[in-house]
DNA sequence: CGCGGTCTTGAGTGTTGTCAATGCTGGTGG
DNA sequence: CCACCAGCATTGACAACACTCAAGACCGCG
């Protein structure tokens, strides 16, 4: 399952059969099982390891005082969290299982010595790290600047492309999916009833079909004009990408 | 005006003499002025420098294809912006002034030998940018759960309590605010005549006083109270912080 | 004194939220 | 194998928060 780490670090530069192999012995460690809704650690917790996504959804969230949660990212297989949070001391938000998990466990000096010995591997990590802070600016940027149906139709272009820069998108155009309206409320800033209606206007602009926990686009092109998708901010590099620009929208579909 | 710098990352940790004429050092040498509204870097070029605002507001922001722009992150005297942006290569978003402006341009490699030979600035440094990132993280909640009063008055607390921590609160409890209601309103997510309203809200609860491109707030429990605003997630230690906890109402004032 | 940018206010509209009920589906135990 | 249950998805009716449009006031600056 490391294999969807090594695939994400490679958007970055291809990386050695050494590196991959050191990559794959650090995440064979601490294997941690969990089910879905589980916390993989809470809000106020001092972080103990860096978090592997190996297999399954994760979430960052914040829980405000009266209960209304706020869903910072997703996490998805080959994802890590927090690398470098043991600077801070404690954690501000939590992170929880969105279906049944499996990650590894990984301690902060271990990922040191990694990145001590393979300098490329450290310039990957920090890639792999503002790809998430940039991801962060474009999540506020959704909620701040557009409307219902363009936030939900970008959130699923954004997971949807991810998923297939790491593989896992099947030769039907579909992923799987086990985020759950009440998810993607949360994570929109709009209400599960919304979201619920925004989706039955995706379906029946026949864009995509979302059921049993599987998403599957039909229109990818249709579904980024939808929502302003705008994938550099993700820095994938799919073949052929050093050809193409990012400025029109025909870069845009060759590079997502 | 490196002094803002100093004060700020003392939050981390207490700096020797010898650090703080080390950061003294390395602000003195490239000065740029720009005037209200213009742009320090745009979105698309290549960071060439680190910029560390000495003296005035700026932003970080999003145009949108269509116009429409989000704010990401205002930038107060003794911020740096971008320590690490160099790995991605192109930005993603511009950084403008909002008020006449006054930085320090900083090559990458002069932070490097500083961070070498003082370890200790090198964790201050890594501190400052995890508190930026717990601030995005704070925004990304702000715009998704809370209502429009409420944002407008998370986002009074925060900088106000920003703009105390570096000592630019005057004996009044006012302190400089050039943010105009139309960048307000592009920070928040909602329109300017939305904007417009809850200020004067706030202004009839007697909470604050706001005008001449000052802020003076005159009950910050209130306001604090209004807005939800817990301010750990910009860890700050003022005297006393030690002996307070993170949990109650107490606490929170406290620590603001 | 005039001008541009900013702020303020009113009126009407509509996107989005709330409440509440019902339907669906996959898993569990009898 | 069926009945049941819990969680999730869907729908309708209504309310409200926030937006747009538009006009006018204010204010600092040249």
């Amino acid at each position: 399952m490391v294999v969807y780490l090594i695939r994400k670090l490679q958007n970055f530069a291809p990386l050695s059969d050494e590196e991959r192999s050191a990559l794959q012995d650090l995440a064979g460690r601490r294997l941690r099982v969990l089910n879905s809704r589980d916390d993989i650690i809470e809000q106020g917790q001092k972080p103990g390891f860096v978090n592997l996504m190996l297999e399954g959804f994760a979430c960052r969230y914040k829980i405000l005082p009266d209960g209304r949660r706020q869903i910072l990212s997703f996490f998805i297989p080959g994802d890590l969290c927090d690398l470098h949070n043991d600077v801070l001391g404690v954690m501000d938000h939590s992170i929880g299982a969105i279906s049944p998990l499996r990650i590894a466990q990984i301690a902060a000096d271990e990922i040191e010595v990694l990145m001590t010995r393979f300098p490329r591997l450290r310039r990957a990590f920090w890639w792999n790290e503002l790809v998430g802070e940039a991801t962060t600016r474009e999540w506020l940027t959704n909620l701040g600047q557009r409307t219902g149906s363009e936030r939900v139709a970008h959130l699923l272009c954004e997971t949807f492309v991810r998923m297939r820069s790491i593989g896992l998108v099947d030769e039907t155009g579909a992923c799987p999916f086990p985020i759950t309206q009440a998810d993607l409320s949360d994570a929109l800033g709009i209400s599960i009833v919304h979201t619920n209606r925004m989706l039955q206007d995706l379906r029946a602009e026949g864009l995509i079909v979302l059921k049993g926990r599987s998403l599957q686009v039909d229109d990818l092109g249709a579904l980024m004009r939808l929502a302003n998708f705008e994938p550099s901010y993700l820095h994938l590099r799919r073949p052929g990408a050093d050809e193409v620009g990012h400025g029109t929208e025909a870069d845009r579909e060759a590079l997502a």
